[in-house]
DNA sequence: ATACTATGTTAGTCGAAGCTAATAGTTAAT
DNA sequence: ATTAACTATTAGCTTCGACTAACATAGTAT
């Protein structure tokens, strides 16, 4: 018999995004209308419902028509694992390559949904470990910033 | 007037893929033919017959039924180019990351098509640096191994 | 209470990229 | 020269994720 509530779920990248604009949305709001990711990811309100019938169907929203949309603990799981892996990049991009905000958010929200867990891993380990150089080595980042220029 | 040679091409990252695989076994045998291409990629003869339509209307490949196919000048830039993303991204994730080679191939597979160019640029010079600073640091090499072990 | 505006839903279409099954062309072997 | 075996092509179908246009519901203001 298969758990249902644990069941591995798989997601497109699509609805990874629409998953992780939800979370964002309720943690702000205490809940999401169609509306407002309809807005926050370019795309028409139909397009959005879609998507939400199939969150819905996997049993990581709660949505029922008119009504507002929140996370099933499953969903909510989800979304964290999501955002995590999309702050480790953000923060890889930011602060050691010192890459421009939007460009590093445009980059994380690509990425995030192609890479293996240990990939990410280990990006999330080399971040700390180069700080930690930082701290130890006063030229390092002066040197880096020359060459990343 | 638009010259058509250098016009921008855009390609989806299925076609990325097609372009680069096609590039590299016209350098290992001259020509590419379809069914290896669809072994390689895993894919029907079908598939690559619409595909290779696609990259020939792009003016990427030569492509005559029944024929052999090789690169346009075109086609080979931008497969250049893909392959270099492709090597830059692997190069991080084997000599940096210490990722098995397997992973670090599928790793870049994906997220090549991902990637702005001057992220990409970046994590080319950050490697250089990387490197530079093992040579300097006799410490460094042995202290990330250990955090990402 | 009605009507206006917001917002949400449904139906139907499209393009991308895969698939299967059937057909056609090419090459090599008897 | 015919046939077998390989290779390439076409037709037609599926799924995904977007779209538009039309419709339905809910909330607000007069």
């Amino acid at each position: 018999m298969v758990n249902l509530e644990t069941a591995r779920v798989s997601l497109t990248s699509s609805q990874e995004n629409y998953l992780k604009t939800i979370c964002m949305e309720v943690s702000q709001n205490g809940y999401a209308k169609m509306s407002d990711i309809a807005d926050l990811l370019s795309v028409k309100k139909s397009s959005v419902n879609a998507a939400l019938n199939v969150l819905a169907d996997k049993n990581l929203i709660n949505y029922k028509p008119y009504s507002q949309i929140t996370l099933t603990p499953l969903g909510f799981k989800k979304a964290k694992e999501i955002i995590k892996r999309f702050e480790v990049m953000y923060n890889f991009f930011c602060e050691i390559l010192k890459l421009s905000r939007e460009e590093a958010v445009a980059n994380s929200c690509r990425m995030e949904h192609a890479m293996s867990e240990e990939l990410f891993r280990r990006i999330d380990k080399f971040c700390e470990f180069t700080k930690e150089v930082y701290g130890n080595d006063p030229n390092y980042r002066k040197r880096l910033d020359e060459l990343l220029s």
